[in-house]
DNA sequence: CGGATTATTGACGCTTTTCAAATGCAGTGG
DNA sequence: CCACTGCATTTGAAAAGCGTCAATAATCCG
């Protein structure tokens, strides 16, 4: 059930069966929730730490003149809000994307096998890093790069995600249910112009992208053109390639 | 000497003597560095962990056209790469805006802390929680934000931080030794617009900015305009006011 | 089938970039 | 002290990229 974590994680360590225990046994309960339902609020201190297990969800803020900035995806195998097991509110919103099963784990299990498990310290502590990491890149992604590379690079970006929770084993063609609106608002871009550079995308020949489908037509080219090293992941050489 | 990183760490929790103590015993030397020196270079993994102690840094990507993205300035306080405790290579680099005074603190030193005292395994958690939520303020600011608002923002983070690591007790004035390039690089501007936007502000009577020194003529219009909440960085009250 | 999203298209305007040149300023050496 | 140099700031003009508005087509969902 939370394979797609274990996944993830092991791509910088190697887990213990007692390890992968450990995080199980945090799990208090599995719940589904709809799609385009907030499940932690700005501001709020979460009682549970949640898990994504399925579906696609996302980091949000809302801005003074209420426009919506994602900041992050989320998907399989990503923790929403590691983050309250040490600070007292939120920063920021999550949100369901698409019908989503969410994994509460409880709180203290988690401080617990922070403090007293070297292993899953450094796992966690790996994970936050990773999200670090990758706001880093998205940021040089969005101040440096055209709308059409941009979001080239996310795409990459996604399809690697994908690959290291172990929730594809190619690097073509994945399930990706997000509307065009919800792409604009991660790639700082309106949707009007997002929908133009896709058709460019796709006359291109670098990608189609319907019915909550995307296909990478051609990896290599897209990759160049997107700028994309995925290094800044630090995910296992196998599924870098 | 290392007093800016225990009064930014000091914003979340209380550290003993004894905590500072470790922390200090952790500094292994200090050294000068010059303006214009890379510091810690991509893919690299540095022998130890550099903490500004004055001056400043910055963390940069270099992209595939040549261009620098900035996508963090480094204060005194900040620790520029504990992520090598944990990861096998930098995904960016770290370049020194000003002559810098750098402490250089054991890589073994600081993973002992981390492992075996939970309130310095807190205390830099935190820190990298710290980071990630700034990069996403960043993001949020870069995609969202016009160019004047993306500006002030930044002016209003910078003397958050400033009183966070004890720099300063006041939110008017501070030293700011950046050049317009290095803010444009960094807010994902133009130089020339850079410039423009600058000239505005000061005609609005919000800033001065001159002879590296930033003056913030009106704090409170200048948050409002630049929709500045400091929440996301999760301060003590006493320095968010 | 009907209502509601979502995707697409066209026209227009504004923010920002680019290019190119000018001005100002600090440090250096004679 | 002044001329020279290199860097940082400022200015102008034109073009590009992207946003906004508004309307239409396509698709989804109950």
């Amino acid at each position: 059930m939370i394979d797609a974590l274990i996944n993830k994680l092991e791509n910088y360590l190697t887990l213990s069966d007692a390890d992968k225990q450990h995080l199980t046994n945090a799990v208090d309960r599995v719940e589904d929730i709809k799609k385009d339902q907030d499940i932690i609020l700005v501001n709020e201190k979460p009682e549970f730490v949640h898990l994504i297990i399925e579906g696609w969800a996302c980091r949000y803020k809302l801005l003074a003149d209420g426009q919506r900035a994602i900041v992050a995806y989320l998907i399989p195998g990503d923790l929403c809000d590691i983050h309250i097991a040490l600070l007292d509110h939120m920063d920021h919103s999550v949100c369901s994307l698409t019908p989503l099963k969410i994994a509460y784990l409880s709180r203290e299990k988690i401080e617990e096998m922070f403090f007293n498990n070297n292993t899953l310290a450094r796992a966690f502590f790996w994970s936050a890093l990773i999200e670090e990491s990758i706001m880093r890149e998205w940021f040089a992604n969005v101040t440096s790069r055209p709308a059409d590379k941009r979001l080239a690079h996310m795409f990459c970006e996604i399809m690697m995600r994908y690959r290291a929770a172990g929730l594809t084993d190619r690097h073509d063609s994945i399930h990706f249910p997000l509307t065009q609106n919800e792409l604009a608002d991660a790639a700082g871009l309106s949707v009007v112009h997002t929908n133009r550079v896709l058709q460019r995308l796709r006359k291109e020949g670098l990608i189609t992208y319907a019915n909550k489908h995307l296909e990478i037509k051609d990896w290599d080219r897209l990759k160049t053109f997107g700028d994309f090293d995925p290094r800044y992941m630090h995910l296992s050489e196998a599924v870098m390639q």
